[in-house]
DNA sequence: GACATATTAGGACGGTCGCCCTAATTTTGA
DNA sequence: TCAAAATTAGGGCGACCGTCCTAATATGTC
């Protein structure tokens, strides 16, 4: 990874191994033999685990933030904008269809482990229901936004964890397409 | 647990802990000492870790073929009989917001552990998928009575997700409303 | 050029892991 | 009744874990 600094390819590389083998399962050792420095270099840029899990889901905030402002500026319509969510399931189908959902597998995971991170984790679903929340009030559905948002969250966690397990691709975009004419529909009431 | 042999014992632990605490987390270490034996001893009735997932996995599609065949005495109609597997989602709605769904969690992260029971464990996700799609057939939606099965088995799954990551009850009430609406439409229209 | 700081490598620590062995005890059954 | 089998306890093995230390090197900074 040229033009990072040695942290930025820790954390980087930690995201995708947190991701790809899970919180536990990853060790230092593994993120030291990826990224190509040792162990002790390793201490010095962090010195707990722990402190590596808070970094990566602080980049993971950063990086969705990101995602979402992006998609603020590609869809002209709050209905667009719902659409962009709605499609990560089709653009992240190969990740997703290997390794789950980069937050729902987190959350779940930290949760079992009792880990003191499990509250920053819940961010990132937080951060996509207020955001999704936000869209679905512009689209006129003041009263009922965040149980929209849930809802629409909770869909595309159920669509990841069977992709995950079946890895049936036809299954996405059968449930994508529920889901668009669903929203259509939402949209279709408010309006 | 009186009248248990010790092997019954120890997968029966062994169950509740890798629900709790997840698989890789939960140690030999941890379910001897819950079920009061030692080390030895257990290595005695289960040589390897992998044997004692192995008998877990069997135990659970025991458990589930043993719920689904209640199910079919309890439910008159096969309307009836899905909404018991819906109202797993209320049931168990304590340990679902603690811990997340026993299926669903496990297969995840036997996933990311690239572990080689992950086809058994996807067998509980089939035994789920086949009995609802017959189900559905039953209900007279012959022709995609797989395809309700899968949306049906996303959405609890993500209903368990979001309602272990929010800890929010009045959501797995308004998401189980939902679903028992839906699928009461899907009866409608085959009639 | 000299000195402080930042970065790196490599190894060692105590602890826990899954796994295995042996010896004692209990249970079984011919 | 008594030997075989099943069950139990307890300890130990090598490997890996997160963590920490020291020493060498690189990078500024005056």
């Amino acid at each position: 990874m040229p033009g990072k600094t040695t942290s930025e390819q820790i954390v980087e590389t930690a995201d995708r191994l947190f991701y790809e083998k899970g919180y536990e399962h990853t060790s230092f050792a593994d993120i030291a033999a990826e990224v190509g420095i040792s162990r002790g270099n390793f201490y010095h840029h962090f010195k707990t685990k722990d402190a590596i899990l808070n970094a990566v889901i602080d980049l993971r905030l950063i990086n969705t933030r990101a995602m979402l402002e992006q998609w603020e500026q590609d869809g002209q319509t709050p209905e667009d904008r719902i659409r962009c969510f709605i499609r990560i399931l089709i653009t992240n189908q190969t990740k997703i269809m290997e390794y789950g959902c980069p937050v729902g597998t987190l959350v779940s995971e930290l949760a079992k482990l009792n880990h003191a991170a499990l509250a920053d984790a819940n961010r990132l679903f937080t951060l996509f229901r207020d955001w999704l929340s936000l869209q679905f009030k512009a689209l006129g559905r003041e009263e009922d936004a965040e149980e929209l948002a849930m809802h629409l969250l909770a869909r595309s966690q159920g669509v990841a964890t069977l992709a995950n397990a079946f890895h049936d691709e036809t299954f996405i975009r059968a449930e994508v397409d529920a889901l668009s004419m669903w929203l259509h529909e939402r949209a279709r009431e408010a309006a």
